[in-house]
DNA sequence: AATGAATGAGTGTTCATTCAT
DNA sequence: CATGAATGAACACTCATTCAT
């Protein structure tokens, strides 16, 4: 009877080192990028010796992989909780947006995320991960808001739905590498820039 | 009196060695990135010995920075032609922005972009590069699109211009990002998504 | 009572784990080697655990030469059968020897065989357990001998019998090396190369 | 005029260098076997840095190859030898051979012999190397034993002069091991031993 | 008695950098 | 000016060994 709960405990505490240590390449990535991050500073970080990480992950490159796979996944996940916002409230979605175009950085980490666009155009494995991952999020992006403006009484062809997803996308994404670029721009300016452009890609509220 | 005429030719020949190393490096900093481009690979592709890149550059960080600085004069001479071109066609703009929109792949060339864009994240020296080659490029795209709108006999407040140029920026940027992630798109549907943002940024021609 | 007899039921639980290690020992150091025979690798062969080795033996290198000393009496064990052999069939001695030499390779593991003697070249306590270990050989080989001449009425000197020993024990050595280094050959080129060896180092039968 | 000798000079050190490390791998392992012999060692006893035997060798394993494949060559220059030893005296062979008998371990070198045929066993290239090595070796003893026999007047059918062949490698390849197991043989035994065999693989003198 | 997670010293290897030539 | 041999400090990774459970 107590031996599922003893065999679970060891796996939870496996599943834990994992996090652990990815957790902690996670975090040196960011500080130093994906090559500088070395595998002493991750244990360090993890507080692991060197040679444990390697019970846990096949190689550096399937740390940095599982990083990317993450990062993926926790953008997807961003994009069901839209979903999930939408259903509840008919004024979710400016909202959300908005929040989404306030602080793009702290979402996506931008260090982490552009490395990995960085990454895509040399490494075929993650350049089909973006990929397959970018398209789930765009099949998600585009039911989210054809039933947005159904919702207000505005319908959209899916051709349109595309279109906008496109440039949600491009404008968000581009966003990252504009706080890099104009870490100091003032808010309103990013508001005020924004909202002709939701105005077109969001209905009213 | 020959002095002068040998100092200028050891100088240009200098300058010459100098830009062959420069454009070897970014040669294999395009290919695989800043950190996997080795001296030894850079030598070779630029025909000179290992040692011999140390007499025109301090060190490998040296070199990363003059490619980020080529790369940054570089975009700025791309939007300097855009006035001159204005000057010259009232219709340029649109021409100009769409071929830009079409491939922004090729012309900002993305992996050096985004890999660039990641360093300014973790280093201060790339940041501050970059931060103020955007604001040069801001300052002219904003001047650039203020004539624009002037001459297509409709003037635009400066407040307006720099809010259009915010978006204009993010975009462009964002299609890098697109190109990575959605490297199959339709080029049509590229065109059709970017219309209605061009008819916001840019006068009707 | 019964605790002699659960102790010597533990005892040969222990000397029967023991023995499982060591065969797996074994076994993965004839397939890749001394040292490319992990500690992970015999314990997963074994069926245990890596830590358990540990209470069986002292050390890999305790492993090593236990495998050492297994195959050392072996050999000295085969060679006792032949003795006994010998005084049931007079005839035995051309039979033993004849097998031996077709199938050199499969009686002497030629990778361990080798392994081990090379070692000894290096490390004296290999050396020392190998010379004691011939020294018994060579003891029972050379009475073996005599006997077997005694009975083809043929008596032999000490001296000669030392002689021939040698002789035979060079020559079945060298064939375990002839056997990989020609692997190929012929059965027939090495019965009848070794005939003439045999008739004067055994008596006719 | 000078360049010849210029580049002639670069590549005999460099070739010299090539040597030493050969030299110094083949000394290491020697002493401690070919894995125990750590680059980092063989730098050392080579003289130079870890990082400058990566110049001259792909990687360890093409050290090991390398010392392999002059061993053998060795061998088979030993056997050139023979040959043209012949050529000179009717009565080298039986001096040659003698020598040989006499300093196996000093002529082939126990600890690396032993350790390449253990090697062998497992690795496929090495056992290539060491069959096609050994095919030469034993086309040359072949012809020389013959020329030999012809020269003492007393010709051998080629099938007798491989099956002689066969035992005096496995013979010669025995006393390594002898030389092992028995080092401290008296030279008188190791003589007396061998004479009948000799008797019957080489002509008398 | 038995496990296997954890350690840490050691491995082969790479590469920016220097310097004798 | 130019070379490329040489360095040495990293690096990712392995594995015998230990120890809390």
């Amino acid at each position: 009877m107590n031996e599922p709960t003893q065999k679970s405990k060891a796996e939870a505490r496996c599943e834990a080192q994992r996090e652990r240590i990815l957790s902690a390449a996670r975090k040196c990535s960011i500080e130093s990028g994906f090559h500088a991050a070395s595998m002493a500073s991750i244990a360090e970080t993890a507080g692991v010796s060197a040679g444990l990480i390697y019970r846990y992950f096949e190689s550096k490159n399937a740390i940095i992989l599982a990083i990317i796979q993450r990062k993926l996944d926790e953008i997807q996940a961003d994009i069901r909780e839209l979903q999930s916002l939408n259903r509840r409230s008919s004024h979710a979605a400016h909202q959300v947006v908005r929040r989404l175009a306030a602080q793009p950085v702290a979402i996506l980490e931008p260090g982490l995320f552009l490395e990995i666009a960085a990454l895509a155009t040399r490494d075929q494995q993650v350049a089909e991960a973006l990929r397959s991952a970018d398209q789930r999020v765009r099949a998600e992006l585009r039911a989210w808001l054809m039933q947005a403006w159904e919702k207000a009484g505005c319908g959209l062809a899916e051709a349109q739905a595309l279109e906008r997803v496109f440039v949600m996308q491009a404008v968000i994404e581009g966003l990252v590498i504009r706080a890099i670029k104009q870490p100091d721009s003032d808010p309103d300016l990013v508001k005020d820039s924004l909202r002709p452009l939701l105005a077109y890609l969001l209905p009213v509220d």
